[in-house]
DNA sequence: AGCATATTCAACCATCCGGTTGACCATTGC
DNA sequence: GCAATGGTCAACCGGATGGTTGAATATGCT
């Protein structure tokens, strides 16, 4: 079942989830912990924690009786692309991609321009 | 109201409204032709293009009896800056954000995704 | 004036969403 | 064995969402 766009943008539009991220990007959680950071009950995290997972932002796995919620990052990627695409839609832009693109190709190195891109 | 990241997230996640998005990308265009695209109601459209003025990701202008609509990249800013603090662990997958623009270059006003359009 | 065009409004409907509560598996530890 | 812990499930609730229709409001054209 590979998440949408639809998915990730519908799990990224509830700030609970947002933040529930937010934590993941220190460390892996069990989802008890997850929940004691928030003031709503331990099912509405583990229905949150659901859609995240539906949307591929999080992976779970059960050792024991902990399930353990850790970041999937990748699952931004393309969401990430597809925004990108409407901020950098004007021609000059893409000419400087273009340019970023071969320079990248040519010396895959680490390269200034990344960020500028990075960050529209 | 100031368009936030639940409203911005929020309006990305109806694949109807991220395919106007796409058409906008090309021109700037009246409510009527927008509908046009779609098999829905005139009013539905209406609504779609409501919510994502409400969160910023297009203005409307009126001229006449037409109601002009344009995109409005600037809102995606903050989304996408945000979505980059998720990715930062990686580096950004260049290869698909090259083959999106190109895809979108040689085929303008098409939504990246296939569905978008097709199924709405 | 009178009619066509562009767009919204209002009411309505089905469905989804975020939350609660209480019951229900698992797994661990005494 | 049995109680506590970790987590999900199922039913329910109020409110939002996405869609429809039909009437209403502006504006433009002749």
């Amino acid at each position: 079942m590979s998440p949408s766009l639809d998915t990730v943008f519908q799990a990224l539009a509830d700030p609970t989830r947002r933040a529930i991220l937010g934590l993941l990007l220190e460390d892996d959680m069990a989802v008890t912990d997850v929940a004691a950071e928030f003031e709503m009950s331990l099912a509405a995290i583990s229905k949150h924690l659901g859609v995240l997972a539906g949307a591929g932002l999080i992976a779970q796995e059960k050792r024991g009786r902990v399930k353990w919620c850790k970041l999937e990052p990748d699952a931004l990627r393309e969401a990430s692309v597809w925004m990108q695409g409407f901020g950098q839609f004007e021609p000059v832009n893409l000419d400087a991609f273009e340019r970023f693109l071969v320079a990248e190709r040519l010396d895959p190195g680490d390269s200034p321009e990344a960020d500028a891109l990075s960050q529209p």
